[in-house]
RNA sequence: GUCAGUGUAGCUCAGCCGGUUAGAGCACAGCAUUCAUAACGCUGAGGUCGAGAGUUCAAGUCUCUCCACUGACACCA
């Protein structure tokens, strides 16, 4: 059943080129992209970039640049970054751009509708890297913001306000429907943080350039978090070059998912729904607000000098191997450790060992004993242990992944392969074949592993894309139109199909100790 | 300070409602050896289940207290 699934990922900010974690969070929106593109769903995967706001100003000052060509450049990167690992996104989607600008008014003109902005007066101390007011004690002359560790800059401004309290009720109600927020220890910061009682926020700012004007209020610029969130909308209009907010054109709105860094959740899971129902828009579906990445344990920063580029990463172990070691090894929702001794073990065992080697001995084997053409009769009826193991780890696969839960879906690919290893010890058909008489029993059991090997390559579609491909190619397998519904029964794959001359499907990674 | 989450073998984790000698994968050690990518397979070592107390015939699993880590909020600076 064909059905519109929307998902996104934050719109990063471009103050720096792509790190790690948001390489995780685009990595995981991938694959759950193209687990339900294979589920036959008809998918819109937006990503983007958030380019407004005072950070970005004054980095462009810092490089003497315009702050346009600055989030051009910065833009360049991120889209280099999500080419090179593969990524599947529909949409790209700017809040520079002409179109997010005009949708942004469309917005803002109905929650004026909804008389949900008043203007007001906010003082206090601000932090320009986290674009927030920060509460101080009024007696600390020069405080500093825990986080980025800078001086805060007192603020003393007219500001518009939005009237988040006006959406108490709705918001409380709303945080508690089953799968709105995801895992649950973030829903249950969320339903303590409103429960405190919701304040109303800004929504402007004075003294600002780099951003959307608000209409009506010629010295007030939106406040970036304000039109940031609104990417999302303007990125699902189904007519791009026309932004209008209107039932036709959001058909591909709410949003299943909004995947995000937990630092983000409140906007997201609070801010943005109240926003849209002021709006008297639809909220999104769901919002998964996933762990941060430490690297040995520490975290990552550019101060410790530990911080893990994406671009080495990728250079030193490969698409498939990032890919694989962050979905597999990483438990989705808690913050997770990444560890180079245990990336290069885990690829190593899994992608080579387990499964690359699988493929290697038996097509070895098909093609010294039966050339182009395995002689079985009925694949469909065929009987073997690993059909049924096949059908209870596919179930295990799809159970979890559907609850985004990376691991065990790998876990469950893993063991498929482990029993089809253990399978063909246990039948050890290079010895049987000494005995001719037993060539059709030997068939059957090159052939159930193949068969095997076939699932296994669609299953690792999602996660590894271009290993699945790799796999399915030396099985002479067109992966051109493949999805879950025609491809997971057991015995498709032709015995008389011939098979590629096997080569390993995937290189083993040498441990550096500092790939640097 | 309040709330929430986490703490099980070197690493990553499983362990539904209390019930065998606490498990899996990886890593490590040994064996075996080719159909096979120094791979597959077999064997082994490795655990105060954060600490203490309690309930119970019996607790990793329930209760209380405490410790550590993470996050949100509050406070302080």
């Amino acid at each position: 059943m064909n059905m519109k699934y929307t998902i996104t990922t934050p719109l990063y900010y471009v103050n720096d080129k792509p790190h790690l974690g948001s390489s995780y969070t685009t990595i995981a929106c991938d694959a759950i992209a193209r687990f339900e593109r294979l589920n036959g769903n008809t998918v819109l995967f937006l990503t983007g970039v958030d380019e407004h706001g005072q950070k970005i100003e004054r980095t462009a000052e810092s490089k003497n640049l315009e702050p346009q060509l600055h989030c051009d450049e910065i833009t360049e990167k991120y889209k280099y970054l999500w080419d090179k690992l593969n990524i599947s996104y529909d949409r790209f989607v700017r809040t520079t751009s002409i179109e997010h600008t005009s949708l942004v008014h469309q917005f803002y003109s109905k929650v004026l509708k909804s008389d949900d902005v008043y203007m007001g007066r906010q003082s206090g101390w601000y932090c320009v890297g986290c674009e927030e007011y920060k509460d101080v004690e009024d007696k600390d002359k020069s405080p500093i913001c825990s986080i980025h560790k800078k001086e805060l800059e007192w603020r003393d401004e007219e500001n518009l306000f939005f009237k988040l309290s006006k959406y108490q009720d709705q918001i409380e109600k709303l945080i508690h429907v089953d799968g709105f927020i995801s895992p649950k220890s973030r829903k249950n910061e969320i339903i303590n943080f409103v429960s405190k009682g919701l304040r109303d926020f800004s929504i402007s700012r004075v003294n600002l350039k780099w951003g959307i004007n608000v209409p009506g209020n010629k010295d007030h610029t939106f406040y970036v978090w304000f039109d940031a969130l609104l990417g999302y909308v303007s990125g699902s209009l189904n007519d791009q070059c026309s932004p209008e907010l209107t039932e036709k054109s959001l058909s591909n709105w709410p949003a299943n998912i909004h995947v995000i860094g937990k630092d983000i959740l409140r906007f997201h899971a609070v801010y943005w729904p109240a926003m849209l129902l002021s709006a008297g828009m639809k909220t999104p579906r769901s919002v998964f607000g996933h762990g941060f990445l430490t690297r040995e344990g520490q975290k990552m920063g550019k101060s410790l000098g530990n911080v893990l580029d994406p671009i080495e990463l990728l250079e030193y172990g490969g698409i498939d191997a990032m890919r694989w070691y962050l979905l597999r090894d990483i438990e989705f929702g808690e913050d997770g450790d990444f560890q180079m001794r245990r990336f290069v073990d885990i690829v190593n065992s899994d992608l080579c060992n387990t499964i690359g080697n699988l493929l290697n001995r038996t097509i070895t084997m098909s093609k010294k004993w039966f050339k182009e053409n395995i002689p079985i009769d009925n694949t469909l009826s065929s009987d073997s242990t690993l059909k049924v193991k096949s059908e209870t780890k596919i179930i295990e696969y799809m159970e979890s992944f559907k609850d985004s839960n990376f691991k065990s879906s790998a876990n469950a690919i893993i063991d498929l392969a482990n029993s089809a290893n253990l399978y063909l010890n246990d039948r050890a058909p290079w010895k049987l074949i000494k005995d001719i008489s037993n060539k059709n029993i030997v068939a059957l059991d090159i052939y159930s592993v193949l068969e095997s090997c076939r699932i296994i390559g669609i299953l690792l579609n999602p996660i590894v894309p271009n290993l699945s491909n790799r796999i399915l190619k030396q099985l002479n397998i067109d992966t051109s139109n493949i999805n879950f519904k025609d491809s997971l029964q057991w015995g498709l794959l032709d015995p008389n199909n011939g098979l590629q001359d096997p080569t390993p499907v995937m290189d083993k990674i040498e441990f550096n100790e500092d790939p640097r």
